[in-house]
DNA sequence: GGGCGTCGCGTACGACGTACGCGTTGAGTA
DNA sequence: TACTCAACGCGTACGTCGTACGCGACGCCC
């Protein structure tokens, strides 16, 4: 595991060259620009003109240097400070972490998980929660709230990024061969899946990707409103 | 990529050995008992007792395979046929999503994007669909309520099974070395982050996980109700 | 019975993660 | 000033991975 104090402290040795920062601003700019199976120890050494082996010195394995790179990244969503309207707080919250996400798709397959917390993913978490405090809610009313947002915000986001990133992949496919019909196309001529065709298929880019976020996240603030923040009215 | 058309065949030569049911549920296997990052070609195929350059007969790369293990997989969440209460329809269909992540949990690593359906997620989101067909809902708006309500499910449960793999890695790590203060717990010694340790310490278990999940639930139907079923109300 | 498409798989290669241990450096101590 | 030693960078090497290539065996069709 990632040993977050020791990444925290500046450095031991004056004649240090390489650093944590160092190291995880390569691996996400690697990542970044050629995705995240080009993160090997030897490409991100590279990156920076050091030994590969001396990355080792910083991180245990492969897996926590993108331990370290998805805390460094969640870093990137930080909410502004509560303004006191809730709802235009949580619309921001929500389009950040989206727009960090479409920044860094490989995010994707290794969000954040409960379990390794470090100082961004926590830092994320402290701002997201100070918008949802000082409106009446307990604690549980509060974890609740935030998941709920965070859960639709990240599935939305994260099947985002897999599109973009299967359509880049498609492209550079294409390149060399055929595209040919996909599978959906056959199943729509075969008339078996309905209304997945007509959904799918009909609409397909009717607005900007933003205002569709947008409009969903809307649907589900509407659910926190109404349990957490219009109880008064009932 | 996949060939769903050749997949869905039954098999080319009569003395067929192996077929894409075969690999397919093997792969599933060893995923689901030792990890995604254990379905190799090799351990693949002695599961079965092939060769490992047979699989290359059916599958064009492992990420291939991948794709079609999370197709198979994902028919085991096709929802029932719609009863007239869409409610409790789709409560039902988003617990069947949830569960089936839970049951593999890798899936929250490679989970549907909408460029390579196959007939697997066709036919989940077929049946998903089905459930908001005729409460007159308009091709974009059955769109915006299904993505909205998988987007959830999907952050929700990946979320879950992360944390299940978490917690497995972790306890399989404990055996040999000492567990050791994760940096939450120092974080919350600090007092840097008052919001995070109340909400992640305080209330850890209250209750059987499927009841938060369902809870939760319950708030983003409640957003859907009010923008797409309830507008005769207003 | 001769040709040919399909199937299974053995061999081999390059790239990967990383265990191990060496040489160097500079701060701390006497 | 001389010595020590932990921290650092990294070269080598091993086991495992994905997979390109091509060969032999089988069964269908003329």
């Amino acid at each position: 595991m990632v040993n977050w104090e020791k990444a925290a402290q500046p450095a031991k040795a004056a004649r240090a060259a390489l650093s944590y920062e160092v190291i995880a601003t390569a691996a996400v700019e690697v990542a970044d620009s050629q995705g995240l199976d080009a993160v090997t120890m030897r490409k991100v050494a590279e990156h920076i003109g050091a030994g590969t082996m001396s990355l080792y010195r910083y991180v245990d394995s492969r897996d926590d240097l993108i331990t370290l790179m998805v805390d460094r990244v969640s870093a990137e969503a930080i909410a502004p400070p509560p303004t006191g309207d809730w709802r235009a707080d949580l619309t921001e919250a929500a389009h950040r972490i989206r727009q960090v996400t479409l920044r860094h798709p490989w995010l994707a397959r290794h969000a954040l998980n409960a379990e390794d917390f470090g100082p961004g993913t926590l830092a994320m978490t402290e701002s997201t929660l100070a918008l949802l405090d000082g409106h009446g809610l307990d604690t549980g009313d509060m974890l609740d709230a935030w998941r709920t947002l965070l859960s639709f915000v990240q599935g939305h986001a994260f099947a985002e990024a897999r599109r973009h990133e299967a359509r880049q992949r498609r492209a550079d496919e294409s390149e060399t061969g055929a595209p040919g019909p996909s599978f959906l196309d056959k199943a729509a001529e075969s008339g078996e899946y309905p209304l997945s065709t007509r959904a799918l298929r009909e609409a397909p880019r009717p607005t900007d990707p933003r205002d569709t976020f947008d409009r969903r996240l809307g649907h589900v603030l509407d659910g926190l409103a109404q349990a957490f923040f219009e109880r008064d009215r009932r």
